[in-house]
DNA sequence: AGTCGTTTCAAACGATCGTTTCAATCGACT
DNA sequence: AGTCGATTGAAACGATCGTTTGAAACGACT
């Protein structure tokens, strides 16, 4: 194999806890979350096993840490973006409710500098993660603020069910979890092994991706007259 | 705990080997591939875990079985699909490649009779799998239809240069997947516990599906002309 | 009845997982 | 220098994983 006696990638100045944070965004988006073991982690860090325990008591307690330390900069902007919308001229534009859910996300990459596409596909796995604890834990993070956009998207789309507004804003997180993991870019570009992989979403996608959920939330309330060419 | 000594929901008059992939089918797809233990895959069959080894071989063997067995009828109805779309007058919709290639997919539900959700619920897993085993596994299976696909895609959006193809393909993959697996449905309803969760998708899901994806790729078209309210 | 190939079962193997333990090391303060 | 709390390191724990083994059970055929 070719591997190199030192893996380890986090910068050796930041402190144990930040480099342990750092290394489990990375390995935790790249492999999954079962699938990093906590010695693969560590070593990663340049740490020790018991250093994990230490600062976060457990794996779930460093996961709660990465999910914490990511989302909560995503949250509040969210949250902010959606204040202002409600406080602005009525009615609300269904576009500019999807700018200000999806631009945070995708912001993540600007936001965080190199390790900008780390965090965004950390949380879009974890939130195609089939663990329920996993999950909850995510859950229970953006709940607040994701209540209050579903409940914005119902009142956009006076039109849509109750089943219609959920549709849409399952896919809008699904789209924005599928690109966010780069899940299927390996499909054409299987070039493992390359720790760069997957430079993150540039302007463009972010554009694109806006544009595309816009169109499929506005398509989905005409319903069956899609069969335009 | 609230748990039957025998938990083997699969039929006991099939042979082991088809109890073995019924459960693998519906386990990997609930809880995730990794996650499910052969242990835990062959009580829910009422088998042995020697069976797996002897039938498939390992783990790994099983997998392969079930993709295939869940797969081959989906890939052959889209390049059926496909066929027909291709001998037919030109030039292709965008609204029929999408119905073209969407609606083996949800058609699982049907085909499958009982066990559709839980076809769909793994294949939707399949595509969102960490390991780059498990996609490599799905992506052999998959990939000469899904080469014609995105070809075809290429030819019906001349106008959209290689790496926005790959975009809308990607999203209407990831929607599928999402929509299949019932990701996050799990979000708004966290019944955990419950086996027959889920219940699948419906025909209502169905159509709003694809004119989602049809909505989204044309709004991709016109790119930034989507601040329409 | 007896034989053979197929299938199933209980038990054990080595490997790896998350967690725990306890001594060694470090930095600041008297 | 010496003391104490904070942090790190190496080693071991029990549990669980996928896999393997060898014998028992089964059905078909002479």
């Amino acid at each position: 194999m070719a591997g190199s006696d030192q893996e380890h990638t986090a910068r050796q100045s930041a402190s144990t806890r930040e480099r342990l944070l750092e290394s489990a965004t990375r390995l935790f988006g790249e492999r999954g979350i079962e699938a990093t073991s906590l010695r693969a982690l560590t070593d990663a860090a340049g740490s020790n096993i018991a250093a994990v325990n230490y600062h976060f008591g457990s794996k779930e307690g460093l996961l709660r840490a990465v999910v914490d330390q990511t989302m909560r900069a995503v949250n509040d902007e969210r949250a902010l973006r959606l204040d202002e919308l409600e406080s602005a001229a009525r009615p609300m534009s269904i576009a500019a409710l999807v700018r200000a859910f999806v631009e945070p996300g995708i912001g993540l990459v600007e936001g965080h500098g190199h390790r900008g596409s780390d965090v965004a596909r950390f949380i879009g796995r974890v939130m195609s993660e089939p663990d329920a604890r996993v999950r909850q834990i995510f859950a229970e993070q953006v709940e607040p603020v994701e209540g209050r956009y579903l409940a914005a998207f119902g009142r956009a789309l006076p039109d849509l069910d109750e089943d219609g507004v959920r549709f849409v804003y399952t896919s809008m997180l699904g789209l924005l979890s599928v690109h966010q993991s780069g899940s299927f870019t390996t499909l054409w570009a299987p070039e493992e092994g390359s720790g760069t992989a997957a430079s993150g979403l540039g302007i463009v996608d972010r554009e694109r991706l806006v544009a595309f959920i816009t169109g499929g939330i506005l398509a989905t309330l005409t319903a069956r007259a899609t069969t335009v060419p």
